[in-house]
DNA sequence: CTTGCTTTAGAATGGATATTCTAATAATCA
DNA sequence: TGATTATTAGAATATCCATTCTAAAGCAAG
């Protein structure tokens, strides 16, 4: 499946023929229809497991609950964004969003429902931050949730452009400066968030990381 | 040439078909070929007309000098956000980069050189904000920039999704309470940046605004 | 070995649509 | 008016691709 959902990824839902697919999986053309029905459930169970992995990438990260959760999703950003320049390709919900999703209400269906459990759960994280006085207090949980959204969608796109992720990375950073609190806790003057706010470097090195992709 | 630009704008190219451009534009189809050679080139017409007039916006957005070009950046994504939540369409240039661009070198030559022309623009604007030091200095003009190309396409993303104007606007508030300087001018504390921030409501009454579609 | 079922590869079908062709109509002008 | 040219509407062509059909090959069990 991972195969399917690597095609879709890269090259979106139709210019990915089903012949390909045939060729990427080793299925046989009959016997694919057969299981699946289509080109379009097919695609769907690719975008499912998708999402689920994004989804237990998100979980883990938040995990480690002795970090910020503004952190953890700056970190989840992070990951997304490292997978978008590899693969020179954006987030495969918001893709279809623009493709599939627009004649398909069913595919719709499912983007939107997709999307709304992401922007809740970075929600609720920022929500956790707040009440950690981790966030900036004139920032709305729900606001910053609906940014790293739009983020998410922005970044992709850049990386189809043909961004780098060091492009992007700094991006994120900036953005974020947003959403941490003016003075991170006692008193501490602003250079003191000058030193965190422009590093894009932390997590640079390395090939891949664990990325959503590869599997 | 609006109506072909508006088509396309609002169903992309692929969905677009030259059955519909002729009838909305009232061309025959044998002299629309005649007069652009091929949907390519009409589309390509149109994309032209769109990239300047927004340019023309931005331009004399920019051109009331008593105001901070890190404002006319924000206005100018506040009538970008208007207009794409009215249409539930985004950027055209950022759509079709999804799309025509991945497939043909030269729509995607065109598409980054448009682009391109914009990251500049705003850069140039923020640099002109730095100077004046009415940008955050932590923040590099070049990455202010690149931040406000993400959030155009991140931004027309979510408004293809059903965002509201408001939103999106709020999005924009926090994104860009990133980019103003800690302390506007001599010593102020943050309670005063904190009145201008998530003031989502100032540009925030009437119908439609001097935005980009319509004529 | 033979009979019945499953899987397969490749051909056939059907629908969509960009582009070109054609025959008719309108417009221009001597 | 009459001849030439330009424009049009609609048919014809060509291509692409999802989906289905078909006939052959593989396979299981008696």
């Amino acid at each position: 499946m991972t195969a399917a959902r690597d095609l879709f990824w890269r090259a979106g839902y139709d210019e990915t023929s089903i012949e390909d697919v045939v060729e990427a999986t080793g299925f046989n053309r009959y016997a694919l229809y057969k299981e699946f029905g289509g080109k379009r459930e097919v695609f769907l169970a690719a975008l499912e497991a998708y999402h689920q992995e994004g989804k237990a990438i998100f979980l883990s990260s938040l995990g480690n609950s002795h970090r910020s959760p503004v952190d953890a999703v700056r970190e989840v950003l992070g990951f997304a964004v490292e997978e978008m320049a590899r693969r020179g390709a954006g987030c495969l919900l918001c893709n279809v969003a623009r493709e599939l999703a627009r004649r398909d209400p069913v595919v719709r269906a499912r983007v939107e429902a997709y999307m709304d459990e992401m922007v809740s759960a970075f929600q609720e994280a920022f929500s956790r931050a707040a009440a950690r006085e981790e966030l900036n207090p004139n920032v709305a949980p729900e606001s910053a949730a609906r940014l790293v959204m739009v983020l998410i969608k922005g970044l992709g796109a850049a990386a189809e452009m043909g961004a780098t992720r060091r492009e992007l990375m700094e991006i994120i950073e900036v953005a974020f400066s947003a959403l941490s609190p003016p003075q991170p806790s006692g008193r501490r003057r602003s250079r003191d968030r000058r030193e965190e706010a422009p590093c894009a470097h932390r997590r640079s090195r390395g090939t891949a990381g664990p990325g959503r992709g590869r599997n």
